[in-house]
DNA sequence: CTGAAAGCGCTTACAG
DNA sequence: CTGAAAGCGCTTACAG
C-alpha cells in the first residue's frame, strides 16, 4: 500500500507538507502543492481513513439506523436521508435493525466506537430512558416514533392529527361502520405497548377521536405491520357479522395487504368499502385502485434530520428540539365513489 | 474516553492481557479474564474499531453497494443481503451509487481506503474494464448486471432465460400481438447500450427468442426504470393502432406502472391484456391483479455472493467464478384469463 | 511556508 | 499464561 511517507519521499518534501497539501488545513506554496499532488496522482495514493480517523476523532460518516429496508416506507426514508446528507456533504451508511432493540442498541454502539460521527435513527425497541442515556455519549437525532419529552433531538410524525384528518375523510365520504387495522384494541391505548412503536399507538388515538368526533361505530384489528399482516386482518374484517364501510390503516403496507385480502374474497374498493392509509409511499399512487393516504412532510422531515445532527455534531451540549412535520391528506380512487 | 489502557491499570494487568480477554487471540487464566470482563463492563469500556483496523489492516465491514434504495428489487436485494452477512458474521453497510459510474467508483474507493473488507456491487456505470481494474485492488463480488467474462467473481441472474421463459408463457396463454416494456428497440439488441444495464440487453434478447419461436408479432417500448415509466410505455402501447394482448415487463415496477398506465384509460388486466414482469418482488403477490413473474433463486444468489466474497478476502488470488442461479416462472392472476 | 517529534489506541512479534 | 516494545498511517502541537 501507498502510504503519505512514500508521496513525501517521492516528492522530496515531508509528510506534513503532503498532507497539508491534500487537506489544505495549512497553507503550501502552489509551486509545492502541485508536485504532491502528481506524485499522489502518479502513485495512486489514497488516504488511509482508520489512521486519519484515529487521530482526528471522527469519520465524517453519519450512521442511518432503519428497523428494515424491506419496507415501503423506510426504504423511501433511507433513501431520502442518504440523499439529503450526501447533499450536505456528509457521507452515509445504513443500518439494519430489525426494529429490535439489540440491532439499536449495535447503531449506537458503532457511532460510540467512533464509526460515525452522529447517528439518525427510527428507534423502536429502545426505551425512552434508554434512548436519553445513550444520546449523551453520541450526537443523534430520533426519527418520529416516540413521544421523547425533549432531553433528545427529535423529528416527529403528525402521527395523531394525521390519522384524525384520515378518519374524518372517510366519516365525511358517508362511512358509518369504521375499522382500524394496526391497533389491537380500542381501549386503554395509553397502557399498550404495541411491538411496532408508539406511532401505531398515537395513530390509534387519532382515529378514536375522530371516531367519537362522528359518531360512528368502530372496531379494531392488529396482526403485524406486512402486506401478509394486512391480508388477515381483512379476514378478521370479513369474519364481522357485518363488513364495516371505511377502513383506515395505519400504514400504507398495511392497506396494500387488506386490499388484497379483500380481493380475495369479491369485496371491492372503492365500491364495496373505502379504504385509506398512512405514509404516502410512491406505491399508493401507483396501485389500482390508487391509495388515498396522510402525506408526512418528508422533505421537512429529511431537511430537518440533517440540520439538527449537523448542529448536534458541531455543538453537543445545544438545547435539545423537537420538531413535528405537516401533513396533507391525499385523497385518490379508494376512497371516491364511482357512479354506477 | 475509555481506552484498553485504562481497563489494564484498573484491573493491574498489562494492556496486552485485556486485549487478549476480549478477542479470545491467546489464552488468558479463567480468573484473568473474569477480572477483566468485569472492569470492561464497570468501566463501560468499548473497542476504539479504527485504532484496530488500523494495526490489523481489517475492519470486519462488508460495503453492499445498490443502484438506490427506492425500488422494490434492490431495497429487497440489500435486505437479504445485510441478512446473509449477519449470519455469516460479517458487519455491512449499504451504499447507494445512483446507478452512476461516480457513484461506483466511490463505493470501490471506500473499500480500499480500508473502510471494508470486501465489496457486493450491482454495478451498471462502470464498463467491464473498469471494473476488472478495481477488483484487483479489493476483494469484490458483482452481482448480476453485466457479463464481465470471468475475470472477477460474479453471480449473475437468469435473465436471458427467465425472460424467455415468461415471454413463453405469455404465449401458450394465447397471446398473438406481444409487447416488451424496457427495451427501446428489437434490433440491433448486441449494439444497444441501455443506461439500466447490461441485464435490460439480456431481457430484450430472452424475449425475442420467444418471440421468434412463437411466430407472434411484437413491439418495444422504454420510458426508463421506474413506475412513472411503466405508466409512459402504456400510453406508448395505447397510442398504436392495435393494443397488444400481451406484455412482457422487464421488471416488476415497470409492470407496476403498466398496470397503473392501462386502467387509467379503463383497460383491464387480465379481462384485456396479460402482463408479466420480472424480479417476483414481495408487491407482485399483493397486487390486484397479482403480477406473475419470473422469480430468479434470490436465496441462491445471496449465499453465493457471501462464500464467494468469503473466499476471495480469504485467498485474493483464488480462480474468479461465475455463477448464475435458477429460476421459476411464477403464474399469478395477471396472466390467468378469468371465465366470464 | 515547512518540518521533526509525539501520539491517537490498538495488536503483532518477540521474549520469558 | 503474561508482558514490554514497536509500529499501523495519519495529524496535532511545537518550533522555526
Amino acid at each position: 500500500m501507498v502510504t503519505m511517507r512514500d508521496v513525501a519521499q517521492e516528492a522530496g518534501v515531508s509528510p506534513m507538507t503532503v498532507s497539508n497539501a491534500l487537506t489544505g488545513r495549512r497553507p503550501v506554496s502552489a509551486r509545492t502543492r502541485q508536485l504532491v499532488l502528481e506524485t499522489v496522482e502518479r502513485l495512486g495514493y489514497q488516504v488511509n481513513v482508520a489512521a486519519r480517523s484515529l487521530r482526528q476523532g471522527r469519520t465524517g460518516v453519519v450512521g442511518i439506523a432503519v428497523p428494515t429496508l424491506d419496507s415501503h416506507y423506510y426504504s423511501q426514508l433511507g433513501h431520502r436521508l442518504v440523499l439529503a446528507f450526501s447533499q450536505a456533504g456528509l457521507a452515509t451508511v445504513v443500518e439494519e435493525t430489525h426494529a429490535s432493540r439489540e440491532g439499536e442498541l449495535a447503531a449506537f454502539r458503532d457511532s460510540r466506537l467512533n464509526a460515525y460521527d452522529g447517528l439518525v435513527i427510527a428507534a423502536l425497541g429502545l426505551s425512552e430512558r434508554e434512548i436519553n442515556a445513550l444520546s449523551r455519549e453520541v450526537p443523534v437525532v430520533v426519527l418520529g416514533e416516540q413521544e421523547l419529552h425533549q432531553t433528545v433531538d427529535h423529528v416527529s410524525m403528525p402521527n395523531l392529527e394525521g390519522s384524525e384528518a384520515a378518519t374524518r375523510l372517510l366519516v365525511s365520504r358517508g362511512c358509518r361502520r369504521l375499522a382500524i387495522v394496526g391497533s389491537p384494541s380500542l381501549d386503554d391505548l395509553a397502557d399498550f405497548v404495541v411491538p411496532e412503536g408508539a406511532a401505531f399507538t398515537l395513530r390509534a388515538e387519532g382515529f378514536l377521536r375522530a371516531v367519537r368526533e362522528g359518531g360512528v361505530s368502530a372496531t379494531a384489528t392488529h396482526a403485524g405491520v406486512t402486506q401478509a399482516a394486512g391480508v388477515r386482518c381483512a379476514e378478521n374484517l370479513l369474519a364481522l357479522d357485518e363488513l364495516p364501510d371505511g377502513i383506515f390503516c395505519v400504514t400504507d403496507t398495511l392497506a396494500f395487504g387488506v386490499v388484497r385480502g379483500l380481493a380475495d374474497h369479491g369485496v371491492r374498493v372503492p365500491d364495496d368499502v373505502l379504504v385509506i392509509g398512512f405514509d404516502d409511499v410512491e406505491d399508493a399512487r401507483y396501485r389500482v385502485p390508487s391509495l388515498s393516504s396522510v402525506a408526512p412532510d418528508l422533505d421537512h422531515l429529511v431537511d430537518e434530520a440533517v440540520q439538527l445532527l449537523q448542529r448536534r455534531i458541531a455543538d453537543p451540549s445545544a438545547a435539545p428540539r423537537d420538531v413535528t412535520v405537516g401533513f396533507t391528506v391525499v385523497e385518490r380512487e379508494s376512497t371516491t365513489r364511482r357512479g354506477r
